[in-house]
DNA sequence: GCGACAG
DNA sequence: ATCTTGTCGC
């Protein structure tokens, strides 16, 4: 990946982490991005799982989401919302040992996350991860990074860019245009909704990017796909208890 | 040297 | 992400 042009400042990088440390993550964010397949997926999705972090000082609360698909797509140009059951619910509760570096995001929320949907009675079809999958300057975002440590389908849905250069898609739902970076196609910005902002969508894990932004858009119904938008939900709900 | 920078 | 209520607009 082209990461030259995409360093931690020295200015940004927080107390307690060297720089030879953050070089060691970097390096070890290059060998998940090695593992990272992207292909289609091996049966179409009946459950789907969301998870997501909030966070309150050190202390973290994620929550992962099952959901059950009560419907499948007529064909491959079908990208309704399906309608959605939910399964399941599981909450973990965690201290926060890293702190927040741009494209080391992972090691701050993966480690709650991943307990969360380890928590869940099966694994699902496919999970959605709020953050980048292959969108990210070493190739290994949030999404890719937990995709390949569960060997789950993973897509990565972020609400904004980290990562590569694109034109704004038309203003309706289903628009969509690619996401670029070191000449390839990375990602893609995808309209969810008329008049927001869209999503940056990419490639987590065993999936291809086509079916990323397909699984995406028949997920959601608001801007954000349901199984991130209820465990946000969820985690802000229990994060707010807290008090 | 100056920006850009998921959550 | 977090600190925070109402409010303007599609």
């Amino acid at each position: 990946m082209g990461d030259r042009r995409h360093r931690w400042h020295r200015g940004t990088v927080p107390e307690g982490i060297s720089a030879e440390e953050l070089e060691r993550l970097a390096d070890l964010q290059r060998e998940l991005a090695a593992k990272v397949i992207e292909c289609p997926l091996t049966r179409p999705p009946r459950f789907v799982a969301g998870a997501d972090v909030h966070l309150r000082n050190d202390i973290a609360i994620a929550v992962a989401v099952l959901q059950e698909t009560l419907d499948q797509p007529m064909d491959d140009q079908d990208v309704r919302p399906l309608p959605l059951r939910e399964v399941e619910r599981v909450t973990v509760r965690t201290q926060i040992a890293f702190p927040y570096i741009p494209g080391f995001l992972s090691f701050r929320e993966a480690p709650a996350l991943l307990e969360a949907i380890r928590g869940l009675s099966r694994p699902p079809d496919l999970l959605v991860l709020d953050g980048q999958g292959r969108a990210h300057p070493r190739g290994c975002g949030l999404a890719s990074h937990v995709g390949v440590l569960l060997d789950l389908p993973t897509i990565g849905a972020a609400k904004s860019r980290l990562y590569g250069r694109y034109q704004e898609p038309p203003n309706e739902r289903g628009a969509w245009s690619p996401l670029i970076a070191d000449g390839t196609v990375i990602g893609a910005t995808l309209r969810t909704r008329p008049n927001t902002k869209p999503l940056i969508v990419s490639v987590g894990h065993r999936i291809t990017l086509a079916e990323a932004i397909l699984w995406t858009l028949r997920l959601s119904r608001y801007r954000l796909p349901e199984p991130t938008r209820w465990a946000h939900r969820y985690a802000k709900e229990a994060v707010a208890a807290l008090r």
